[in-house]
DNA sequence: TCTGGGGTCCTAGGACCC
DNA sequence: TCTGGGGTCCTAGGACCC
């Protein structure tokens, strides 16, 4: 039997249901009961909602029609993201070795607290319960080798788990897998795959990586391949930054004039700029994403000669990006559209190079605020199904 | 009433430079 | 007349994740 180097010192931390369980912990009388979190779509819901079959992303009808006495509730991301604040304190009280990976999970390397803090086994079950005490919420935590097994483990562990998997037992634990529990296997190649009766992680550990190659192209079936056979050299990384900063906004499906489009497109602008200097980061890659009616989408993209985090700038790339398409948008009726800064620097940077004009950006700033009055794209409300059927109006923008 | 909103990474072709 | 190889950047599209 393979038996790898080291030891079992990541932990993958996962909060469980995440915004749901805000919810449940802010409203005694939504315990215990299956909640939906989101408008249109289901943003989040507790394990009660998916016992019904209810799933994240799911569309709001198909949603009802499986848990019709679930209860609504409009996502609350102020909440979210102060209960998320708290566990990473908790987290970065634990070790140094924080690689955060999104609002609700994070990787820790816990090897070399042995002396201090315990073993690995003995520190996660500390961490999951000063999750639940300091902030109420359930957290499920896998325990590996590496980062990759440690994220399958805590999946395999949820909801409200610990999961370690030893070192002289990996593969034993990952080949009888679904290869869905791979990390970068969606629904497009777990179905490439299962065309060719690939079903578990072990169907896939047999094939050589070309085959894989071949199947999915080189960085995939590489990536695959090396999953499959249990080798993720990658260690933690502290202080990863952010590459894009970006908002977008679902439209419905009647027609859209110019003016509203443009008026969209501000309001949009400004939520990133404002979100960018707030960050302390400016960008040059102005990105315009639209979908169009029958759910294709398009990306239209202008990458300027210095980085700008000021509202002007954006918006005068983000308006003629949007001219260039405006032919494709006439012709195929557009249902979302959506603007990001990429190619992201540190403010500190950009002020050698291009000084910040704040009465120019303020100016712009409250000029932007008479659009969005005049066409109340902040204020729209959008009835749905389950609102409606819960009492409810549902706001599409919760700002 | 089918279809949020926030991201990451990879690929592939073309321009351009040496 | 024919014709390198390598590298970087930009743009557009696509898969995937939470």
């Amino acid at each position: 039997m393979f038996v790898p180097d080291g030891e079992a010192t990541i932990l993958h931390a996962d909060l469980d249901a995440f915004y749901a369980s805000v919810e449940q912990r802010d409203d005694p009388r939504l315990r215990g009961r299956p909640v939906i979190v989101g408008a249109g779509v289901v943003l989040a819901c507790s394990y009660e909602a998916k016992a019904y079959g209810v799933r994240t992303a799911m569309n709001g009808g198909q949603a009802y029609r499986r848990c019709p006495q679930a209860i609504v509730v409009q996502p609350r991301m102020s909440a979210y993201s102060e209960a998320s604040k708290a566990v990473f304190a908790v987290f970065e009280n634990t070790t140094p070795l924080v690689e955060g990976l999104s609002i609700d999970e994070a990787f820790l390397d816990v090897g070399g607290l042995r002396k201090i803090a315990g073993t690995p086994l003995e520190i996660a079950r500390r961490l999951r319960s000063e999750v639940l005490a300091e902030v109420g919420l359930p957290i499920t935590v896998g325990i590996a080798r590496t980062k990759f097994l440690a994220k399958v483990a805590s999946g395999v562990a949820k909801p409200d788990g610990l999961l370690l998997v030893p070192p002289d037992r990996e593969l034993e634990f990952l080949h009888p897998l679904a290869v869905e529990r791979l990390w970068g296997v969606g629904e497009v190649t777990a179905e490439k795959l299962r065309n060719r009766g690939l079903t578990k992680v072990g169907d896939v550990a047999i094939l050589p990586e070309a085959a894989l190659v071949a199947m999915l192209g080189r960085a995939s079936g590489r990536h695959l391949h090396a999953l499959a056979h249990n080798r993720d050299p990658r260690p933690i990384e502290v202080g990863r930054r952010r590459r894009s900063i970006g908002s977008q906004r679902a439209l419905g499906r009647s027609p859209k004039s110019a003016e509203t489009l443009d008026a969209v497109l501000a309001g949009l602008v400004d939520r990133v700029t404002r979100r960018m200097r707030s960050a302390g980061r400016a960008g040059r890659t102005v990105t315009l994403r639209l979908r169009f009616d029958d759910f294709t989408r398009a990306t239209r993209s202008h990458t300027l000669p210095q980085a700008t985090g000021q509202t002007r700038a954006i918006l005068i790339t983000a308006r003629s990006l949007m001219a260039t398409a405006r032919p494709m948008i006439e012709k195929q009726g557009i249902t979302m559209v959506g603007i990001s800064v990429g190619n992201l620097e540190s403010e500190a940077s950009l002020q050698l190079a291009l000084p910040f004009d704040k009465a120019a950006n303020d100016e712009l700033d409250s000029a932007l605020d008479g659009v969005r009055d005049r066409f109340g794209i902040n204020a729209v409300t959008r009835g749905n199904q389950l609102g409606r059927d819960q009492g409810l109006t549902v706001p599409m923008l919760p700002d």
